[in-house]
DNA sequence: TTGTAGGCGTTATCAG
DNA sequence: CTGATAACGCCTACAA
């Protein structure tokens, strides 16, 4: 005890024998065994202020309906004494907590890129909320979902963002059927009645292939991601409608990687290169799914000897930063991460203010194409 | 009150009137306004099991000190109802919470392209724990860093990393002056009395430089991270200390960048591109203090016409997975970003376990450098 | 082996 | 405008 409150004055800095008897009589009546180092607390500011522990609270939580004086008072013993509320506390008593969590894919795929992007995002909009972020890594098996069902049932967390992932489940617990306020982000998830923030992942590729086509290009390898994924889906998707739109047949596409479980892009991308060494027929232009599998993708086929945009035309999906710099540099279609990041808090934060019933809102913030130098006009070899 | 029952009877599945009245019950003096969701109690897994509440908890928490038969009806109990234990409750009675949160730094700097990695190492070692992770952004700016500490003083975690930056203050208080568990990754804080744990800069970039006179190299460029870091103190120290036992005197070296402030390192690396083109006489090696940096720099140094490694080798720091594939695969020295990030969570255990008072303890994980293409003898031009 | 009772630090209701 | 008081859901002596 003795240490503790030593430890308090010399923290305090000068003349605080009078705080060290109040918080050790505070403290009397505590369990001898428990007791370590926790702060201040309420009591010791009431007690320095000479108020009650109830008007503390007050003046902390709601300062207009309290004597501006007094809240002088109390505002100064809590500045002095170096108090922080007690979080486990206060969440028990009002029912709820303020850290939202983020649940993340295990394997990244291609999103590893501009993961740190939108984490800083949206812990970023959080807290300018007054939020906290807890980061639940979805590896997909038993314990770990487990531990993050937890988190939602055991009222941890007052609400999540999905991140490119279905809603973790275990055997009688979902995600998905929680009360808890849940926003998907870039999965459109809105069909099942989970609010979305997404991209147009769809319209972006069309444009990106019709531009391709544009310049006079009729046979495209396609690098998937893992197959099934929405992305994937709504990917190809795209590039078909483009293709079709164009006059031209699906045999123009020639579909590689699909592969689910890896952990990065890049190793996709090597073997969609192995791929296209064993066409017999080269198509002339390259549609990523995303930047790493275009990075590594062309890493080897350069080595191979084809030229990029040369003989090859290239354009991916992502926007990583590292895009700008690759050899040539690589024509992306930029996700606007941040500001999907920024709107994804803004809409839990709805439904947690609201407590709304959750509707299958769904929020597009369109991604853009930008044009660097792997693409050009097809070769003429053909 | 009715809704409520119904989605649990509808969750639960069957048979389960007998269910809802329990629960019921339990619940009817409950404060009607507060009343949500809020799952079962453990009230209600006594009540359904027909034992006390306190029975309840120590079968949960300890199965060896209750009988066999009550327990398994316990735990079909809980099962049934889908019972989670509320945390907010445990960590204020138990006053201990079990999260720990990471301090990350709010420009990246080179860091980006390891993060994602060391998260979810991390992550899944504290999974493994049975601990989560919340993440503290830091921005270096007063909102962000109270945000911080009201974390670590509020106890809402029981233990903390600071990956790669200094341990955040205001006014009174400071990370580094709680009884709080901390762990530094990365940077090496083991002089302040907290526990590191960091690879070997500069024993890593000696090598990497002594391989690089070996061949004969004897001017080179070096591109620093910001300045007064202690990454970029380290590492340049290292290439300094390979110069002078070959030799060499410092004025082989022509320091560039230590911009402070960039969001990431690939603009450092435009920038010593610029300044690589003014110099009157070229240097025919660079050491880039991190991977974003060698690959922008390689990009636009490139594309005024030097080959690389023809005219220009090139070694970075860092080990990021795109390394690989850059045009030329990129020289690195690896990071064991995994390995150290399980040993922070391992180390930041321990003195949570033990609640011991923090000794300046340090590991080093060593980091190993890959030699890739963009590496060779120097020109004989010069 | 199990039940009873008290308290963890807050907030919120109710009187004064 | 302020003070006393009762929960919030769980854990843990202590008693049975």
């Amino acid at each position: 005890l003795a240490i503790v409150c030593l430890a308090l004055s010399i923290a305090l800095g000068s003349t605080t024998a009078g705080v060290q008897t109040e918080i050790e009589s505070v403290r009397k009546n505590k369990n001898l065994i428990t007791e370590e180092q926790s702060g201040p607390l309420m009591a010791d500011v009431a007690r320095r202020a000479g108020v009650a522990i109830s008007t503390v609270s007050r003046a902390l939580a709601d300062p207009g309906r309290v004597n501006e004086k007094t809240r002088a008072r109390i505002t100064a013993a809590a500045e002095d004494l170096g108090y922080t509320p007690n979080a486990a506390a206060r969440n028990l008593r009002v029912g709820k907590s303020d850290v939202v969590m983020i649940v993340l894919p295990g394997a990244l795929h291609g999103a590893s890129q501009i993961i740190p992007q939108v984490l800083q995002s949206i812990n970023r909009t959080l807290g300018h909320y007054g939020y906290h972020l807890m980061i639940a890594n979805l590896d997909r098996d038993e314990p770990s979902e487990r531990h993050i069902l937890d988190l939602a049932y055991g009222g941890s967390v007052c609400g999540a963002i999905i991140f490119s992932s279905e809603p973790p489940a275990d055997g009688n617990r979902s995600l998905a059927d929680t009360a808890l306020p849940i926003v998907s982000l870039l999965l459109d998830l809105s069909g099942a009645t989970i609010p979305s923030v997404v991209t147009n992942d769809r319209q972006a590729i069309k444009e990106a292939t019709r531009h391709l086509i544009e310049l006079g290009h009729s046979s495209f390898l396609y690098i998937a991601g893992p197959t099934g994924n929405y992305h994937d889906v709504e990917r190809y998707a795209g590039v078909l409608e483009a293709i079709q739109q164009a006059g031209l047949s699906e045999q123009a596409i020639v579909r590689t990687g699909g592969v689910l479980g890896y952990q990065y892009g890049f190793q996709t991308g090597v073997e969609a290169a192995d791929d296209f060494a064993a066409l017999s027929v080269k198509p002339t232009a390259v549609i990523a799914s995303s930047d790493d599998m275009a990075i590594s993708f062309m890493s080897r086929v350069q080595r191979m000897g084809w030229s990029i945009p040369g003989t090859l035309s290239i354009v991916s999906f992502d926007g990583s930063p590292v895009s700008e710099y690759c050899n040539p540099p690589l024509s992306t279609i930029v996700q606007p991460v941040e500001d999907m990041g920024k709107a994804a808090v803004d809409l839990l934060m709805a439904y947690i203010d609201r407590s709304d019933n959750r509707t299958g809102e769904r929020i597009v913030k369109p991604s853009r194409l930008i044009l660097r130098e792997s693409i050009s006009v097809p070769r003429s070899d053909h």
